[in-house]
DNA sequence: ATACTATATTATAATCGTTATTAAATTATA
DNA sequence: TATAATTTAATAACGATTATAATATAGTAT
């Protein structure tokens, strides 16, 4: 249920690479995997969720490394960061402006198309990022009562 | 230079007192003084600053008083907390609708007024909380050139 | 007032996500 | 192959916040 783009076409790991490589990233296994994770997947996993699915395939991987790799993709720009929950970070490959609302039920993080932003008093501001967070409860959440008065969820 | 209101009013200790006890907040000379610096300067402290400001007139409190304060606040609904950096909390008694612009070079943080904004694909959500933080320079810092490149400042 | 109860506050330890450090492993280059 | 640079893992450290336990304060009933 991705209210960005329906269905983005998959990355092949030969895509993966060339596009670390013109970002001026070294080619490793761990980097592969995490960057194709990102860019598949796209639920705006947390470091730690990120850590878990990788290991699956390769066990011998540190919670470091997740974290130096992530870093190292926010300062190459290729990721970006999604603060809708002060405590946790979680990583976004797509970089087109658009928002993000979590369900505070099942803790999914939707991504939002955004028609119109206009604001006021910005003149002489200069803007690097925007960050558009909604909090709430999803269809499926709202549907099936997952979710309790004042409901939260990690 | 609040870019919601050019100046709100004061208010006074009676004021905050009544505020607090008609949200079921029981009074003490912190929690008066903590809303009280949050309602009148408006400058998004972290608890950190807020414990250094209280800390002048009253320098037994404690961070744990602080943090407490805030939970109770935020739990009431009489503040809410800004994420504009992950890493720290900032916390507002303005609760109408605006954004957050913190200025990487100072560290400021400036509300902004939303004229608009219009959001696709939400048909289903139920939306609780809107946040919408920028990252950017102010006119001031740029016209000092108060930053690097890439300047970063907590 | 006095005793009793509930709440607020302090000091401190614990927690959580993340970053720093260091040594070993890997990769690139001469 | 030797050498240098980078990546990784394990672990310690860190900073913001929360939990815990003991004390102080305030509210209520007698």
């Amino acid at each position: 249920m991705d209210h960005l783009e329906k269905r983005a076409k998959r990355w092949s790991l030969e895509e993966v690479r060339e596009y670390l490589l013109q970002h001026d990233i070294r080619i490793s296994a761990y980097r592969l995997k995490i960057f194709e994770y990102l860019i598949n997947e796209r639920t705006h996993p947390t470091a730690e969720e990120i850590y878990e699915v990788i290991k699956r395939d390769l066990p011998a991987i540190s919670p470091a490394t997740v974290y130096n790799t992530l870093r190292l993709f926010l300062e190459k720009k290729i990721v970006q960061l999604v603060s809708v929950e002060k405590n946790e970070g979680r990583y976004d490959a797509t970089l087109s402006w658009h928002g993000h609302l979590k369900c505070l039920a099942c803790g999914k993080v939707f991504d939002l198309h955004i028609e119109t932003l206009k604001l006021d008093g910005l003149e002489g501001f200069e803007i690097f990022e925007k960050h558009l967070n909604l909090k709430g409860l999803c269809p499926e959440c709202l549907k099936t009562k997952n979710f309790k008065r004042e409901g939260k969820h990690g």
